[in-house]
DNA sequence: CTTGAATTACGAAATTATTCGTAGATAAAT
DNA sequence: ATTTATCTACGAATAATTTCGTAATTCAAG
């Protein structure tokens, strides 16, 4: 049994995992494996290990589906987007977050959409604050 | 002699020493421990191993100063952070930078000035794209 | 020149992350 | 009930990262 919640940082390879649980929904190992390319990529128990791994580090709930397992991410894309943004702020931006944005559009492979889109978030944002 | 470059990522310890020389520009091993917690944190030995290994690793230079060694960090601040911001758009956000910029806004831990700047800095990418 | 404090070099232990082979369990098909 | 294909559990090998002890070097002071 495993009690503590919170934070469990995923490894590189987890968050790899994770992503595929968060654009697929729930997987079996099966899924999970060829999602990211095969045996060309991982072998198959690799994969399971990981999810096994996951499990136990409550990263990930899993439920017995005949005979195989599938696995949920449990940590939302929301909250390990947000953790990784602040980490990324407070240990490369020195707890700036416009740096952070200045950084992230500064490299021009932004569309004209995507600018619009955050001109118009920032509207949201100020009028929220009003 | 190593005449790679480009693509060195650090590893966590390694960005962690590579801040306090950003911070405090160069500096002896002795200054990166101290500056780094000394001895409650971390052995003086670990951190002028890592200093070495970064030096292979030509992320950082060195030059000698009497006895000591002067370290400095070659990749500036701008680079790493333009990798690490990169990084984090890929595995995170699919991509899409805009997503990161509303996600990092989005705590509400930014100030007005912080968002005026920002906007400030939109439009000058709007001018730029004529 | 010798000593001693500070520093570096080196190697290897300890820890953590990643990979995979093999054995056993499961359930469906024959 | 037996076979077969699929899947899980487990353990251990490999690799990468982090830690530090010990010996050698350096240089300034006596």
């Amino acid at each position: 049994m495993n009690l503590k919640k919170s934070t469990v940082k995923p490894t590189e390879k987890e968050l790899e995992i994770l992503h595929v649980l968060w654009e697929n929904g729930p997987c079996s190992v099966k899924q999970v494996h060829e999602s990211m390319g095969g045996d060309e990529k991982n072998g198959y128990t690799t994969i399971l290990k990981f999810l096994q791994i996951m499990f136990e580090k409550d990263i990930v709930s899993r439920q017995k589906s005949g005979k195989l397992h599938v696995y949920k991410a449990i940590a939302t894309k929301e909250n390990t987007k947000q953790q990784a943004v602040e980490k990324i702020i407070n240990t490369v931006f020195s707890g700036s977050a416009s740096q952070l944005v200045m950084s992230a559009l500064g490299n021009g492979n932004s569309s004209k959409e995507e600018l619009r889109e955050i001109r118009k978030y920032l509207d949201e944002l100020d009028k929220g604050e009003q």
